[in-house]
DNA sequence: GTCTATAACAGGATAGAC
DNA sequence: GTCTATCCTGTTATAGAC
């Protein structure tokens, strides 16, 4: 493992767990294991350290989705197992979303013109397709907007993450009660989704 | 105006539009057109500042909910008119929600036991009870997990408020495109949950 | 490349005059 | 209550030895 990965996993950790601005260059240098000079070396200032971390994590936010989108299988199957999918993946990585949404949410802008320049899709064009063609067929409400769907399938899954701390006061769950929480919204979100799209 | 009103609009609106790291004492005391001596006076620390403003919000957020629910309707109705209320709601004060989980996520056990001492109550009981009696009145499905339905509910609403530049980017959103989304979304949310929920 | 030391500055908080 | 001036700490960033 190189200093620059050593860095770069630290700063990951910092930013996830504090945010950009509560993110200290001196604990990400613990963390790393190396003293501050040094980050320095590698990352010239906390913004570039930003930018790298930021650009890493946003990709791995669509990527599971896209992978299924991508594969042959029918819709609704690849409704359900992207649901599932997305859901294990979230359940891995819980400060993702949350970190990608607050630091879109302080400087969209910015983030922005890097997601141009760096060509980022999000990965919707087969699967609006999809949805075309299952208008067509009948298989779909032709009432349904495809618009829609990243939005319903996004909040409902993601929402459990971001909202966490207020989930678990609301509800008063403790550790083990909200994971079950998140185990049961796998099955209970597709369903919903696909119920949405179905032709009544 | 009196001038501690006068600090405490400007530190919402500085703290919804920087997040409390992000936020600073100057910019708070010139927004309010004071100086920032005059801050201390009255509140005497970031902190005292971040409290009072989040109490304020905090109750807001969930105070158009709560009178829905404790109204006099039926129960698929009440949810139509919850979501349409909500949405109408978090439509004028859009980064409402984005600052409470923020918050949340940031310091969640302070805000919590704030939350705890003012006997905070998150409004849910009426609504569940009233779900367990359309369980037996065989209008609601017998299957359906009412500590679900909250979550459905925040999630499908509150996440185009939270996540706005990402889905902007996402979909190539300018301003005006954006807000029609929201206001399309009033009825479809409705609709999805209260399919949800009905027997089937 | 890696370290120590330090510059340079920003930010929250306080003191004290009026 | 309101203001100005200032302290003090913590933070990013740089210089320079090894």
């Amino acid at each position: 493992m190189t200093t620059e990965e050593k860095i770069l996993g630290a700063a990951e950790a910092e930013m996830l767990e504090r945010g950009y601005d509560g993110a200290r260059m001196r604990s990400i240098a613990e963390k790393a294991e190396i003293n501050k000079g040094l980050l320095h070396y590698y990352f010239k200032t906390k913004e570039t350290l930003l930018v790298a971390v930021f650009q890493k994590t946003f990709q791995q936010i669509f990527k599971t989705l896209d992978e299924v989108f991508q594969s042959e299988m029918p819709l609704f199957e690849k409704v359900e197992k992207a649901v599932a999918e997305y859901s294990d993946f979230m359940i891995k990585h819980p400060k993702l979303p949350f970190f990608i949404i607050s630091e879109m949410n302080r400087d969209a802008m910015k983030h922005n013109q890097r997601m141009l320049k760096a060509e980022v899709k999000p990965p919707f064009s087969t699967l609006f397709q999809e949805f075309e063609k299952g208008k067509k067929s009948g298989l779909i409400d032709p009432n349904f907007k495809p618009e829609h769907f990243m939005l319903n399938m996004m909040g409902l899954i993601l929402f459990p993450f971001i909202a966490r701390p207020m989930v678990m006061f609301m509800h008063k769950m403790n550790q083990s009660e909200y994971k079950q929480l998140l185990n049961d919204r796998k099955k209970l979100v597709a369903e919903i989704l696909i119920n949405d799209i179905k032709a009544k």
